[in-house]
DNA sequence: CGAATGATATACT
DNA sequence: GTATATCATTCGA
């Protein structure tokens, strides 16, 4: 099982199981989003998420309990891949999260490079490291080579997962706001459900210093 | 600011 | 089965 690559960091299962899918989304930030696709490893700190809060919520694909092919991986209990296609173009990674026949999910919108760098440039067409490396999911997404495939992926495999590096957030460097593009969500579409790391709170933290150079 | 892009959901015949 | 409106975006002026 464990061949050597120690995988003690990653996320229980636990962790996604949780009822409250914005305690998760909140606690989603400083982790380590990794993959392995084609051989390739890259890991990124993730820095913006917003939650999606199940058939409750107008902004989710999963509103008014909407079960569709494309939707059913939300339904699974959390700890897989949610990932589709947006705009025909962007690829967006959501963690599934809460119990089975609850569809709460967290989109990772943004993140700071970490590992596989030179792979991440390449999949973006990339010279240098900048700050739009990693800004928005659809870049995000195509950078670490997720794509609509790896919907339903467990996140307790070795293609996608999430690690702790035991990176503190304190409670001040996160802001919160409303989600990105969901005006159609009427009154949910004001929900303060879009979390922020500050980067250069975060660029502090020792983990960084290697992906700094 | 505005165009590009294609899978998906929904409402028809 | 076929058609059309919609979309949790990005990139380049």
């Amino acid at each position: 099982m464990n061949t050597g690559r120690n995988a003690s960091s990653k996320l229980p299962a636990a962790f996604y199981t949780r009822g409250d899918v914005v305690e998760v989304a909140r606690d989603l930030l400083g982790k380590a989003l990794c993959s392995r696709i084609d051989g390739r490893l890259t890991k990124v700190i993730i820095t913006e998420t917003e939650a999606y809060a199940g058939i409750a919520d107008r902004a989710s694909h999963a509103y008014g309990g909407r079960r569709t092919p494309r939707t059913e991986p939300m339904f699974a209990a959390g700890g897989i891949a949610y990932v589709y296609l947006c705009y025909g173009i962007h690829h967006l990674f959501n963690v599934v999260t809460s119990s089975a026949g609850n569809p709460h999910a967290v989109l990772v919108r943004a993140g700071l490079p970490l590992l596989g760098i030179d792979d991440m440039l390449a999949r973006r067409g990339k010279a240098s490291v900048d700050k739009s490396l990693l800004a928005g999911p659809g870049s995000l997404s195509r950078a670490l080579g997720i794509q609509t495939g790896l919907s339903g992926t467990s996140l307790s495999g070795d293609i996608v997962w999430i690690e702790d590096h035991d990176i503190r957030i304190s409670g001040d460097a996160i802001v919160a706001g409303p989600r990105v593009g969901v005006d159609y969500a009427l009154e949910d579409a004001a929900l303060p459900y879009r979390f922020i790391v500050d980067g250069d709170r975060l660029a502090r933290q020792e983990t960084l210093a290697a992906a700094r150079t």
